[in-house]
DNA sequence: TTGTACGCGTTATCAC
DNA sequence: GTGATAACGCGTACAA
């Protein structure tokens, strides 16, 4: 900036102005600048301009980890639209230890990254290294695992209505005993599903069957258990509705095992979309759980904070409106498909 | 800093000195000044840390995009290693678009990072703007789609090996005509896996038959495609080499359609160790790509920079060694197993 | 071992 | 519309 500033007999006041369009600014000299700078292949220093300013354009991500389909895609979603919003990202994982995650947050902290998110690890029961980051003002979103609370400011799908709507559609597809596959009841997401679930079963007056549910890990071991346990039954199951694709896939490979047709004899459904869904044969129908959007969501509602600046914003949580993707696995009777497709895409504002 | 200096009554030099480590300071005072920083919970500003030493903690990444099982992995590994190491990273994507890429190159210079790591987009033709990079006398170094010459840091599996891993082990398992679904040869990864094929077949002194080699564009309906005209010929192939697993998937669903057993009547081999690979029904043998692997051997060459710090430093090539991961679709002759799985480890350092 | 003084590159403030 | 100046928070010659 100063050879440019030297080169013109100008004062560096004005090439900064210039270059960063400030109001008070002749266009002539506007011009002249942008071009020598252009010549000179000027770069601005960001950590200058940063330090000066007290606000990077830098984000801060902290996952557990970048792996299998879900967290690289929302990871996607938040580099595409903090970009597009002239923002980039520093990821950090926290490899699901609180430990390692408070370390994270404290780096972020010290990179002066205008904004954090968040989503939880699995051993984070203590919230306190967040309160650091809020007393300090800065703009903090969570996405998928949450701090429970309406005081924070949130994104997570809406795993409830997921369930419910994967229920439903067994139940449209002609199924009347439906078990469902639960994951760790302590995880929220687990816990909505199988809410979820038994929603749709007393909208539809089935009386839910304690038999009918079995707690699992969700991995495709405890899948085939749960299926050889549940076929083992006097009146076995009809339809089976996982909490995860995983262990909906060892169902399937037991329920066929064991000679079963599917979708004809047993449906089965799982949720999270995973890619190998569509390879099984049959395809399995399962929820789609809008990584992308999720990551796009959470980047919105963070930099609305950071443009508020401070200022009074009342905490919002926003939950993402699931996709049924019925496939192979599940249709019965064809003509009755349509109907369960429906409100798929619109996100839902929670208030408060 | 200040005010810890005021409290102590000392210079905010000490203070530095002792936060950072410095020699010249007393253990004394370094603790006190420790435990003072602590109390008053002490943030480092790394920005300004950075903008006087000229360099700071910061690693830039850009890859194509964050998708797949590919690079959400190798960006895993990168994250890990260098965090390892106390770096963070700044992840940008340029979807496969040359002008975007050159925007997040001068993103990252303006970021000031201490080195980036590069793997190219497809659109990519013209170099010329990694110049600016190397004149500045930035760390560089790419990853997988590389700039291809021996004046570059790179690191990237050994293709070619992999093709010829796979093809010799089938060839332990008894077959001869082996066929190969070889990807769009103007891409380096796919000429590799065909060489490597070659050779495997000159090494056993099979004669190359140009009918056994489909060119595809290895989706799985290329497969399927590719494997209903091969199972047309007069002669059909007792064996197939795909240079991708959702190819090998196809070929494979379509054996199985024309009521072929694999591997018995027909072996089948992929590439990259897709999560669905593991999951059909033969499982796949295939070709892990160490993903991992590559980002850590990535972030330990570009650190190897940084620390040469502008010095001479003869630009190196690494080479990972594939992993040929066996599985059923393959093994036709469980005794031969054993010796085609061996060369795994150890990473190849090419000379120059 | 400690302190003084300056500068990294940028921008906000105030005066002209 | 433009310029001079200070300041952001830290590290480092140099002097003590």
């Amino acid at each position: 900036m100063a050879d440019l500033a030297r080169e013109l007999g100008v004062s560096m006041t004005t090439i900064s102005r210039a270059l960063s369009d400030h109001h008070s600014i002749g266009p002539a000299m506007k011009q002249k600048v942008l071009k020598l700078a252009k010549k000179y292949n000027y770069q601005p220093n960001r950590l200058a301009s940063a330090l000066r300013k007290g606000k990077s354009q830098l984000l801060g991500i902290i996952v557990p980890y970048i792996e299998g389909r879900f967290f690289p895609s929302v990871v996607h979603g938040i580099e595409t639209a903090a970009s597009k919003a002239g923002y980039n990202v520093i990821i950090c994982q926290s490899n699901e230890d609180v430990a390692q995650e408070r370390r994270n947050l404290e780096i972020l902290l010290s990179a002066q990254v205008a904004g954090i998110l968040v989503s939880l690890s699995r051993t984070t029961l203590d919230f306190r290294h967040f309160d650091k980051v809020r007393s300090r003002g800065l703009p903090l979103v969570f996405f998928d695992r949450i701090v429970e609370g309406d005081n924070v400011n949130a994104v997570v799908l809406d795993d409830q209505e997921g369930g419910c709507l994967s229920t439903r559609h067994l139940l449209q597809q002609g199924c009347r005993r439906i078990a469902h596959l639960a994951g760790p009841q302590h995880l929220n997401i687990y816990k909505n599903r199988r809410q979820g679930y038994l929603d749709a079963l007393r909208e539809a007056g089935i009386p839910v069957e304690e038999e009918l549910m079995v707690y699992t890990n969700m991995t495709q071991e405890q899948g085939t258990e749960a299926m050889r346990s549940l076929l083992a039954l006097p009146s076995p199951p009809d339809a089976i509705f996982a909490a995860g694709d995983y262990c909906a896939l060892g169902a399937l490979q037991e329920a066929q095992r064991q000679g079963l047709r599917v979708p004809q004899d047993i449906a089965i459904s799982g949720f999270s979309n995973e890619t190998f869904t569509v390879i099984t044969e049959p395809s399995i129908t399962t929820i789609d759980q809008r990584c992308e959007e999720m990551g796009q969501a959470a980047v919105r509602l963070l930099l609305e904070l950071v443009d508020a600046d401070g200022n009074p914003f009342a905490p919002r949580q926003v939950s993402l409106r699931p996709e049924l993707l019925v496939r192979r696995s599940s249709v019965r009777q064809p003509d009755n498909v349509a109907a369960s497709v429906q409100g798929v895409a619109a996100d839902v504002l929670l208030p408060q």
